[in-house]
DNA sequence: TGCCAGGCCGGGT
DNA sequence: ACCCGGCATGGC
């Protein structure tokens, strides 16, 4: 099978195994970008407590947050781990949704996509994969969201190198997928699904993995 | 109990 | 242009 017949037969496998994942888990587009940034190199669960304390404190808004004192905010965050660099993530979206596009979110998300990643990438502490999460789950875009799953999940079924950069990764799925959010947004959200499962760092649990039937006979599935 | 989690930055070579 | 140490909490 091809590399890119193989990433399109991945979708329908997955898809079959664990149904829509419904991503992005958050009830507002700000909301998503906050998780976005705070689950950086981090459980989802302690993401979840960092927010839900971000509700109590009435810091879940833009203003909000850019009023809010560093290091407050920081405490407030506290669980979702590297408390004072996510601290300082936040607040540099913030301070620049404010100076560029007077604090309003809707006015970010009118730029064409290309400018839109652009924008947000630029924000210190918005790398590539936060940057293509705010612009595929909350202003809906159709872009490719990379993560440590899906380079270890594609490399273990030898579809890229280990050396693949995060552009090859994202170009190689978009050419391969049609240009829909909706697909993208799905596709990623199930490749973690398969990752947490059956595809952890150490060990690939190839046991009961959905993917599983993809792998070349007798393939070693290196770790990596 | 050590290893890992839905990365990214900044300084050094 | 890479390479690497640092950042930090909670789950298994």
């Amino acid at each position: 099978m091809r590399t890119e017949e193989k990433i399109r037969a991945f979708y329908g496998a997955m898809l079959a195994a664990y149904g829509p994942q419904g991503w992005w888990p958050a009830r507002t587009p700000f909301e998503t970008i906050v998780g976005a940034i705070l689950t950086q190199n981090t459980n989802w669960k302690n993401v979840e407590r960092a927010v839900a304390n971000l509700d109590r404190e009435g810091l879940l808004a833009p203003e909000a947050l850019d009023a809010a004192d560093a290091a407050r905010l920081g405490q407030v965050i506290r669980p979702a781990g590297y408390f004072r660099v996510k601290a300082k993530r936040l607040k540099n979206f913030v301070r620049m949704l404010a100076e560029d596009f007077g604090g309003d979110l809707d006015a970010l998300f009118a730029l064409p996509t290309a400018a839109l990643r652009e924008t947000v990438l630029f924000v210190t502490g918005i790398g590539p994969e936060t940057a293509d999460s705010i612009v595929l789950y909350a202003a809906g875009r159709p872009v490719f969201v990379v993560d440590a799953y899906t380079a270890r999940i594609f490399f273990r079924h030898g579809l890229i190198e280990a050396e693949t950069t995060y552009e090859e990764i994202q170009d190689l799925a978009q050419s391969a997928l049609a240009e829909d959010a909706k697909v993208f947004g799905e596709y990623h959200a199930l490749l973690v699904a398969v990752g947490k499962r059956h595809c952890k760092k150490q060990a690939p649990l190839c046991e009961g993995c959905p993917l599983r039937e993809f792998l070349e006979e007798g393939q070693p599935v290196a770790i990596g």
